[in-house]
DNA sequence: AGTTAAATTAGAATTATTCTAAATTAGAAC
DNA sequence: GTTCTAATTTAGAATAATTCTAATTTAACT
């Protein structure tokens, strides 16, 4: 049983995320899910769409990759102020961020070993995000 | 020998910055570093210069806080998009979010272990940032 | 005091994102 | 297949954080 890729097609898994599948949203399921794990932003997909010729509005890119957050389809990494990331892989794992291109890589959760993690005061813990800053070497 | 508070006062923080200490650079230094470590926006810092009967316009406070950053004297911390914190504690340490409140806080980093470290492809490591993202109890 | 480069400023510009209200569409009911 | 209704999409305006610009002020040197 393997976690990547549970769903043969994007009609099945907006059903499963009890997401009506409307044009723009199979067409951007299509997008996001078909090419293996990737780090897009918003402006990235529209662009994307528009090259395909999906007519897709701004307003709807971002609607949808909420949505999809939301259902726990995509999750969002911040490591820019100003610029959000959308990331494909829903697995627990960590990324590099490369400073002088903007870019996001993957690192399986089982590369790195966070131990030792202290209780919050309150609440309960969601989520160790661990970014790995990278700069050209010196 | 002590890491914390590695200045007496404003003016000498700026000279081994090679920053001028200017009026606006002086009074906000002191706003920062003579209450402990915090975490503060940049309309914060602006709100706190106002209540203080410090005319300095919004521009400068984020001219500051950059150079402030570039000198080491501030770090930025990134973890809400479209929002930049800046922490007075430039000691090496890890954040809790509180997703509900905005806040931040501090965690040493002898409190959390990051052990067997990736190397990125290529560069340098930077920095390693870990967030711990805290939710209100179910 | 006079000079000059650096710093500050108000306000405009930019960028990413969200909102609004109108038009379209998916899916259920007939 | 039409009709109906609520959900979705949309263009464009609005917002929020930040950066830019060009003019003014100031720190520090002579």
């Amino acid at each position: 049983m393997s976690n990547h890729r549970p769903f043969a097609n994007a009609l099945e898994l907006l059903r499963a995320a009890k997401l009506r599948p409307t044009r723009q949203r199979l067409a951007l399921a299509k997008l996001l899910f078909e090419k293996g794990d990737r780090h897009i932003t918003a402006e990235q997909l529209h662009d994307e769409a528009a090259a395909a010729s999906i007519p897709v509005s701004l307003a709807t890119i971002y609607n949808t990759l909420h949505q999809f957050v939301g259902a726990r389809l995509l999750r969002e990494v911040v490591v820019n102020p100003g610029r959000s990331y959308f990331d494909t892989n829903i697995a627990d794992h960590h990324h590099f961020f490369f400073e002088e291109s903007g870019k996001l890589m993957d690192i399986p959760s089982d590369k790195i070993e966070v131990t030792n993690l202290p209780q919050p005061p309150h609440g309960a813990i969601r989520r160790v995000d661990v970014v790995i800053r990278v700069a050209p070497k010196g």
